[in-house]
DNA sequence: ATCAAAATCTCAAATATCGGGATTTTGTAG
DNA sequence: CTACAAAATCCCGATATTTGAGATTTTGAT
């Protein structure tokens, strides 16, 4: 049935639930996706006793407990999150602005921690919100610091959007924007994502010194410049800096912890 | 193998991802799940296309970045936590309290929203912290209302807890203390969950008046007096009044909308 | 550029999956 | 409480899919 293996069509169940709908009926699945009647059931009852569906009586279903227990889990204990959190305060008390830790998936960019020193956020940035992925300072800040043969791939692949930012007319011209803001270490973009607010972003590093998440504040234009936009920015590639150099500490930690619980007994004879 | 399919199989490497131990490398899930080499590459390709996991090379695998954007979707559309924040509020601004609210999964009680008022709360109640299934104000104030049928069989499960907390020796006689919560409109608990803390929850319900989560004030037994158990009982159980209502509304119109959207042309000739 | 480790591919055997229809369970209404 | 309709599950043979050993390619570190 449409060349995808039973494991693609069981998932392709959670790729419903939407937020239009949050809510399916198991007929109205049924109808969706083409299944038979025992075929999804059996597919419900998985994902039921996985937890990751749950079903109200004559209200469907929906998407179930373990997801919210999973990110729980993930906030929790994700190093990231835990390390990147007070420099965010640290940059919210400074600053009249929304401050984000975002993180880099590959294909995705989405937001996993965030905190706002202003009352009424011209856009609200929770955790869990993607951000686009080829426009504002974040998408930049991340793209600029890929490998070369990645980040020409990226450019390639959004060029379109990329031009109609302004940052140039070919992939050579955008290259070259990047290179840029790889040497002023941040990415500023102006009214990009929301209008009348500047962001401005850096790159947090993994071991390899790949970026894997951005460090961003976000902040309205009429004040990015009584604060000046390369203080904040200087503060924010700090800031960065300092996640990735906690990360590559916590790792080290993390590694040596483990070789003594694995191996307890592996002292040379 | 082992007795389960390949659906199962698949999900099964979602629970090795607890609070100890968020990354795995291929070669330890193999160790520890037992697939074969192919098999496993598969499942983790699955899973990562679908974004449950997410690899970082050198690192292992790691929960997704779908969990999230799946909590965070849940948080957003989520009728139950839309209706419920404002009612948190109107609690922790009344009290000096922690104001929850719990849902109900049949197997799992599960923090869905919550707000304080104290500086320093006595433990923490994020999203997607579970909360003990048989034990405290929030537990008893579902499980009270739930069909006798359901109560009794929750009693017998879990028995031996209900007995050590002083509920009763008898399954007769704990469910006469069940009736007791059903009569009053809402559970309280001393120190049941967390020592020196009150817990003060009521149910809410579906349409079928069946409980689906429950609204609980938490407060040092220090101050509970102060504020009188009652009076606070008695809002608790108003508001939690008041989100069923607020449920059961919103459903209608949903229903109302959709007949309409499904079929627009469906008045009759 | 070189090499080891990690990830993917190949392919035939075998096993688990699928779906039509009967059957049981659940929830509702009388 | 009983009866009924709707929802969910079970049965079982045909069949397409999954599986794993080993070869092969890709990746990433030095």
């Amino acid at each position: 049935m449409s060349g995808l293996n039973s494991l693609d069509r069981v998932l392709a169940i959670l790729d419903l639930f939407t937020e239009d709908r949050l809510e399916w009926t198991p007929d109205e699945l049924m109808q969706e996706l083409g299944y038979s009647r025992p075929t999804l059931y059996r597919y419900l009852k998985t994902m039921k006793d996985a937890g990751l569906l749950a079903s109200y009586p004559n209200a469907g279903f929906t998407l179930g407990p373990r997801v919210v227990e999973m990110d729980y889990l993930m906030r929790k204990s994700d190093a990231m999150v835990r390390h990147g959190r007070p420099h965010l305060e640290d940059l919210t008390e400074r600053y009249p602005c929304s401050a984000l830790l975002v993180r880099w998936y590959g294909q995705r960019i989405l937001c996993v921690a965030a905190d706002c020193s202003i009352p009424d956020p011209l856009s609200s940035y929770p955790r869990g919100r993607p951000m686009p992925l080829a426009r504002g300072a974040i998408s930049r800040s991340i793209m600029a610091f890929l490998p070369r043969r990645q980040m020409l791939a990226m450019i390639e692949e959004n060029f379109d959007e990329l031009r109609s930012i302004g940052l140039g007319s070919s992939v050579a011209d955008i290259a070259e924007r990047m290179r840029e803001v790889r040497k002023l270490g941040y990415a500023v973009a102006c009214g990009e994502v929301t209008p009348g607010v500047v962001g401005i972003a850096a790159p947090v590093f993994d071991t390899a010194r790949v970026p894997v998440a951005s460090l961003c504040v976000t902040i309205a234009g009429t004040l990015a410049a009584a604060y000046r936009i390369d203080e904040i920015g200087g503060r924010v590639s700090d800031l960065a800096e300092r996640i990735s150099a906690q990360l590559e500490r916590q790792r080290a930690e993390d590694e040596t912890k483990q070789a003594q619980e694995g191996a307890p007994t592996a002292r040379r004879a």
